[in-house]
DNA sequence: CGTATTTTGTTCAGCGTCGGCACAAAGTCA
DNA sequence: TGACTTTGTGCCGACGCTGAACAAAATACG
């Protein structure tokens, strides 16, 4: 157990995405000997992380002999994660591989002020928590809104009606060590804090439809206005002040509407549901969430003409925006969460062929632009953020 | 001499960008002991890379005994830098530090298609390099275009009349081998080559106005478009396929100019020398380049009512343009260069006020706006990008 | 059906690289 | 002048990896 310990973390992070499925593979992606590899396995089923099946080999149809099973732990710890959504929150325990483990939604029964919400996702998983016997490696909250940096503190969480600068990060942290949660390394949890849209890139990044991809755009909308968020080489982009990927003020409709920016036909109030349902005649109701509405109107009645045009207006800003971006980022992966994810799979090809039209020399515009694949993928997000240290440092982790 | 070899390219690094004046600064820069760095420092001497002179001590005023001073070696090897633009070619020697050695202008004589310029520059370059006895390490190439990645074409070369797609860095490597000039690693040069606004920023960011700057964003104009680059934590940010900051088309004033990508008001048309020409009400002559015309204009009759007018127009839209991008990027530093540079000089004021008053909260909009302090940052930018195989590992490439 | 081949896992010796420590050197401060 | 502070260097040991040899488990082939 001395063998191996700088390509800890690394060989971890390969086994939680699913890239090294054998040892032979572990070999391989690490760029080490099998000496190597092999130690650095038995070190990390020796932390209780990963199982070495001698079982199962690999694929049959390759002569040699079968490689070894990598695994992970099925009762290894796991991380709290936490949601907060105009709607409610949701508390889960998410083990590597961005499996969840157990889950509990909540609706907004208690104040609406930031700390009782925050209070309450926090207890809700501190009591998932203590329902099973798992250790708990750290902890992370999804809030809908932009999240500054390095203060942590909530910008714009406008669907909530919190006050705009709630300091999130540092509730969330005093709530996890009134509830007790321990964190990396015995100490108490620090909790990790981000923006929705930025951690649900992360979770389609390492688990969804972005694996693989080495600079990931995602862009979704939920209740209202449009989010974004940047994966470059693996990781989250959220600049210099964790305001990056506001996209929502991209101009997509030059005689739009007024934006609360001061400008007109931003992104952000011509390509969310609000600007669907209105586009399509309806009044929106105050019963169900806009993106219910929205889904049900696409899925139902897109037959009406009035639907469909609707559908196809918002698609065709949505792709103005989308080519701004590509024209900035030079993605080499779309993914599109939300609405703009239903709006994909009604018609796939008109909002390739914007994006594509409208990039420079139509090359970077052959981007992929795919769904998201994760149910919860904020969810998961937030378990990621939480597993980072672990991921980089699997020994001080678990010390 | 075995020790401190996985620190050598870390630590030559940070002599090279003036981060570390002494050994005492290095090795907490480096975060190794003092053995260790001294062994570095000498490993580095050792090659001739670097100087480590005993005399003059760091600063006086600190008390403890004085550490040595670290200075890149003046007679060390060199990298030859190119750079071609709308009115000629530049050929240069720089070496570590960003130190231009020798270097030599040349005009468009030669036949105007792409071989012949760029064998014409880098037989400039070779001819610079018989003339010093000094070894050569390595050729970049700065081009006033979009260059593909991994092909190497150069997508829009339009100042120059060339085809779209010509081939640059295959020529540029053809006519490198043809004139013998020697790359890392003792092997014939491979030709590195870039869009020119990149390369530039890479050089501001390491020997200029971006030192220090963990994201930062470069914009400049110099003859007709607009061109943008981005450094993320001191590594160039080119995108998938080397399209990324195309920042040209993004809308700057929707009732604008139509834009040969098939949108109105692009950046592009809105924002360079010609646009403010135009707006000055001056006729563009075709003697002297646009950006020379527009620096002119705006040194010599800057108290003209029409040219302080235009020069505002054209403040504003670049505003809103720059505005657009903190809102994507969230850079820390914006550099500006080309006419842009000139006109935040003529007033930086009013384009800090637009760009704070159309990024969301002003609180990014806070972000410094500088201008370029580099002359020829292209240059340096294309010697930088060959520099970096040396700075990844001085063993291999000095081998 | 047995042997050769291929690929994988493990053990062990060796070594390069870095940290830690002790000591020397070269200044400042009182 | 002597105490203190900071820097440079030599030496030893530990850690973490490579490389080679060997063993194991499958397929391919006669």
């Amino acid at each position: 157990m001395e063998r191996g310990r700088g390509a800890l973390g690394p060989a971890l992070e390969l086994v939680h995405t699913g890239r090294a499925p054998t040892r032979a593979v572990l070999t391989a992606e690490l760029g080490v000997t099998r000496a190597t590899a092999g130690a650095v396995a038995a070190e990390l089923e020796a932390l209780g992380l990963i199982e070495v099946d001698a079982r199962p080999g690999a694929a049959a149809g390759s002569q040699g002999r079968p490689s070894h099973r990598l695994s992970l732990a099925p009762d290894g710890p796991v991380v709290l994660a936490a949601q907060i959504h105009a709607d409610g929150f949701r508390a889960a325990l998410v083990g590597l591989g961005g499996r969840m483990v157990a889950t509990a939604p909540g609706c907004m029964t208690v104040p609406a002020d930031p700390a009782h919400i925050i209070d309450a996702v926090v207890e809700a998983g501190a009591g998932l928590l203590r329902g099973t016997g798992r250790r708990c490696l750290g902890a992370g909250l999804a809030v809908p809104s932009a999240v500054a940096e390095p203060e942590g503190t909530a910008l714009n969480p406008l669907h909530l009606s919190w006050p705009a600068g709630a300091p999130v990060r540092e509730l969330f942290t005093e709530a996890l060590a009134k509830a007790d949660v321990p964190g990396p390394g015995g100490t108490p949890a620090l909790g990790v804090t981000g923006n929705d849209v930025n951690l649900a890139a992360l979770a389609e990044h390492r688990h969804g439809a972005g694996r693989g991809a080495r600079h990931l755009l995602c862009v979704a909308t939920g209740h209202r206005g449009v989010g974004g968020a940047l994966v470059l080489d693996g990781r989250l982009h959220s600049g210099s002040s964790g305001l990056a990927l506001e996209v929502g003020h991209l101009t997509v409709n030059p005689a739009g509407l007024p934006c609360h920016c001061g400008s007109r036909g931003c992104l952000d109030v011509e390509a969310d549901p609000l600007a669907f349902l209105t586009a399509a005649g309806r009044d929106p109701g105050p019963e169900v969430s806009l993106l219910q509405q929205s889904r049900d109107l696409l899925r139902t009645e897109y037959a009406d003409p009035a639907v469909r045009a609707a559908a196809e207006l918002i698609v065709d800003r949505l792709g103005l925006g989308l080519a701004g971006l590509v024209n900035i980022l030079n993605p080499d992966r779309i993914i599109l969460g939300g609405l703009h994810r239903e709006l994909l799979e009604a018609d796939p090809e008109r909002l390739r062929a914007v994006v594509a039209d409208r990039s420079l020399w139509g090359r970077s515009g052959g981007v992929p632009i795919l769904s998201c694949t994760l149910d919860h993928n904020s969810l998961i997000g937030a378990a990621e953020a939480a597993w980072q240290p672990v991921l980089d440092d699997p020994l001080a982790a678990l010390g």
